[in-house]
DNA sequence: CATATATGTCAATAATGCTGACTTATATCA
DNA sequence: TGATATAAGTCAGCATTATTGACATATATG
């Protein structure tokens, strides 16, 4: 009676608590290479995500990367404003609604991006290589399932 | 020649883009519900960490939670020193070797612990319901091929 | 007894986040 | 046009999490 198959509850708290272990380990490695590039700019992680989601979509409002990145105003007006006084980003008003900044990167800007890409982008590429296409497809389904519903219209749901 | 199937190159950093943006979305609604609770403790991220890993593996010395958390002795001092002082954690030395402390969570500890894994864990149970079993492979199979090779053995391969 | 290991501690610094209180510029609506 | 709403910026203060560097204490091992 302490085998596995004969306590299905035990089973699932296992199965549960490896998978928030795996996301621990996965999120700090996936995170730790960029971490370094960064910090020989005198930059840190939240600079990573404004100069991310700013090349991948540029002319992208204030407004619209705080409800991607969920933090308040003052918050990315620290590293915005680092990044814009350091020349890595740039703000143009929008021409339809002129209280709108639209924010795109500077080719300085652009070429961290594409290191920091880069780096994380050759740590999946070797892990979806390893896993296969259809472990790729449960990868990216679960954890569609775990992002808050209403956000999960930022990710396709299938490629 | 704008077809997607045309353009394997751009589809590649299109679907590595995709993976980078599922783990950030999903690891910051992971922490967020966990981080809303610990802030009634007056705790953070961090003490939900030590917190974990010390219910996860009772008796645990100081170096061996070091390994998972990748952080410097003096950081995890200071949050640790808050848990027991505040009656979250006690330490023994080892029988052996007196110069390790093992780590457990007192009853309240526990109690702590229990709150946070229940909400990560319904999270959790909820994308692996809605994603079936064969997605559930493939997720833990990419996030083991995300974590750096030495800490694989930490996550088992198959359940 | 010498050296190594495990842990603890003090001090200074940096990055990231928060709340609260305002301000400025521009758009929209009645 | 004038009132109100929205987008963005700014100032001040504070908490958490992390770092480096230096040193101390207790215990184990050769």
């Amino acid at each position: 009676m302490t085998a596995p198959k004969a306590n299905p509850l035990f089973l699932r708290e296992e199965e549960l608590r490896q998978a928030m272990e795996l996301l621990f380990y996965a999120y700090r490695d996936f995170t730790a290479e960029p971490d370094a590039l960064l910090a020989a700019y005198g930059f840190g992680r939240a600079h990573h995500r404004v100069v991310y989601f700013v090349g991948r979509h540029p002319g992208i409002t204030i407004s619209q990367l705080l409800a991607i990145l969920k933090i308040t105003k003052q918050s990315l007006s620290r590293v915005l404003g680092q990044l814009i006084r350091e020349g890595f980003v740039v703000q143009r008003a929008d021409d339809a609604d002129r209280r709108r900044r639209r924010l795109f990167l500077t080719d300085k800007g652009s070429e961290l991006e594409r290191k920091l890409t880069e780096l994380q982008g050759r740590r999946i590429a070797r892990a979806y290589r390893g896993a296969g296409a259809e472990a790729v497809a449960g990868f990216r389904n679960v954890l569609r399932g775990i992002i808050n519903q209403e956000d999960r219209r930022r990710v396709p749901d299938e490629s």
